[in-house]
RNA sequence: CGGGGCGUGGCGCAGCUUGGUAGCGCGCAUCGUUCGGGACGAUGAGGUCGGAGGUUCAAAUCCUCUCGCCCCGACCA
């Protein structure tokens, strides 16, 4: 395949996953590189995507009582260096600003690589009372991050994404709202994305620098390798007392709020092709696909092009709603090049459905409805495409979430021993559910030596008294391994 | 930071060994013929060969320095 004579040609994703990504990701138009290392630009097609999934979390996130809000880029050194962990694990990639106005700058300002500290310091005079709480904040922003390694959505020294910043008067509440933050992230990756996801617990050192504990969801992709989908943190009263941050509680008492804080970024559109894409390039989620289907009209005569049209209008009048107000996407693909060209186009974008419109199908009155999972053709009358398609697109969406299910399960094994563990990072990778301990020690060999981390605790694995497969110590419950990205 | 590789129209590359004033495919533009799985022909636009310095009558090509990118390693929430 490598001497393909067409420049859209992609990179097997059964002979080079990576490259296979880099090229969908490029020649779908989902993004493109910018003059700036490890920063991309993301193009039209991409962005839209981001905005499907933005608006779905954005109406979770209010539903759940939070305000949007905007705090500033910058984060003066000295707010930065309050919160003792915190600093410390973010200090290789913080960005500064020490020079502006054309002198060298009195503080050098962060540029910040999320809000944590800003924030607190922000919200310190607007904590008074009990009253005042819960305080729930979200924020769109764009964040940087200096990475040694970047890919495309994945891991860019740049990114935008939502961080939701909450104050509480309990744990119990903080708590509380830690889990709701990741619901919210598993029902946009699974309902929306049609990615599903594991939700737990990270270990303590793979957890938010600052934080009590930090909990997630993790997926799988289709080289089995697992991708961190998002993160809710318990930061605990670390922030609020480095801050000063004082409520005057109830009984009376000064107590300092404890805090939580949980982002979803742009990574999710990079978890979203390596989810589903296959060896044609992309393949979408109707919920977020900006095109969900393609309409590629076949004409020859300028007689038959205008009947073609007509009947294309009347398909799309009749789809503007359905019987339940949801409207299709649709794009006609009027453009001057041959249909083989542009079924391919459309394939590698990754649109769920293709409709094809011509002489022959006006004749019977009918059009030729192509799926973009296995490419199987069915004509359709055309009276009944508008009220056919909703289903059908749903139908879609729930298909490529149970695909994607029954591949993680496929590929998630249960290992009792490190021998076998090894055998099977090696050899099958995937997800790998074992007993551990809970010291870092094994946690750190496994890594060290297999490459495969501790994803995640995860919430829903029963206790189950068994040996750390590193060191034979007592393990309460299995854990997930996997290589990562 | 250590090892290796690469910078030539928008993209992918050849040319460099053996200096002689830049070429191919795709893409792009116009016109015509096409159109149910990546159409074809004709014409045309587009490049100070990553940058600086040097050698030479003459440098994409040789020499020196420099910048950037990719891969491997190291490092990583």
């Amino acid at each position: 395949m490598s001497a393909s004579p067409y420049v859209t040609s992609i990179t097997r994703q059964s002979d080079d996953f990576p490259g296979w990504y880099t090229d969908v990701v490029l020649k779908a138009e989902l993004a493109d590189y910018s003059p700036v290392r490890g920063c991309m630009i993301i193009r039209p097609y991409g962005y839209a995507i981001w905005e499907s999934m933005r608006d779905e979390l954005d109406r979770l996130i209010k539903a759940t009582g939070h305000k949007n809000m905007y705090f500033p880029l910058f984060v003066p050194r000295s707010l930065l260096l309050k919160e003792a962990e915190h600093v410390e694990g973010f200090d290789p990639q913080v960005a500064w600003v020490t020079r502006a106005g054309g002198r060298d700058l009195d503080e050098p300002l962060a540029i910040r690589p999320t809000s944590e500290a800003l924030i607190a310091e922000g919200v310190k005079d607007w904590i008074q009372s009990y009253r005042d709480l819960p305080l729930l904040m979200n924020l769109w922003n764009n964040v940087v991050r200096w990475e040694l390694r970047t890919r495309l959505f994945l891991r860019t020294t740049e990114f935008l994404w939502q961080e939701a910043h909450t104050f509480h008067a309990s744990e119990e509440e903080a708590a509380a709202e830690v889990a709701t933050g990741l619901e919210c992230y598993r029902v946009v990756a699974e309902e929306w994305l049609a990615i599903p996801v594991i939700s737990g617990r990270k270990t303590e050192h793979e957890k938010f620098p600052g934080a009590v504990y930090t909990r997630a969801i993790e997926a799988m992709m289709r080289d089995t390798k697992a991708l961190q989908a998002g993160t809710s943190h318990m930061l605990g009263q670390n922030f609020s007392k480095a801050a000063g941050i004082e409520f005057l509680d109830r009984d009376n008492v000064r107590r300092a709020p404890f805090g939580t804080s949980w982002g979803f970024s742009t990574r999710m559109v990079g978890a979203t092709v390596m989810a589903h894409g296959d060896e044609f390039g992309l393949v979408l989620p109707p919920r977020v696909a900006p095109i969900q289907v393609a309409v590629v009209p076949i004409f020859r005569s300028e007689e038959d092009r205008v009947r073609v049209a007509e009947a294309i209008d009347r398909v799309l009048a009749a789809l503007g709603e359905d019987a339940a107000g949801r409207a299709v996407r649709v794009e006609v693909d009027w453009r001057d090049a041959s249909p083989g060209f542009k079924f391919n186009h459309w394939e590698l974008r990754g649109v769920p459905f293709r409709l094809e419109i011509g002489p022959r199908d006006l004749a019977a009155g009918q059009a030729v409805l192509v799926k973009r999972t296995d490419r199987s053709r069915e004509a359709v009358p055309l009276e009944a495409l508008p009220h056919t398609l909703p289903g059908r697109l749903d139908a879609y969406q729930r298909e490529l979430f149970e695909r994607a299910l029954a591949f993680r399960d496929a590929n998630t094994r249960r290992v009792d021993t490190y021998e076998a563990f090894r055998t099977v990072v090696e050899e099958q990778g995937g997800f790998i559910l074992a007993p551990w301990c809970g010291d870092g020690g094994c946690e750190r060999r496994v890594a060290e030596e297999t490459g495969a981390t501790i994803r995640i605790i995860p919430d829903d694995s029963p206790d189950e008294a068994a040996a750390c497969i590193v060191d034979g110590r007592p393990s309460e419950r299995r854990v997930l391994f996997a290589r990562a990205y």
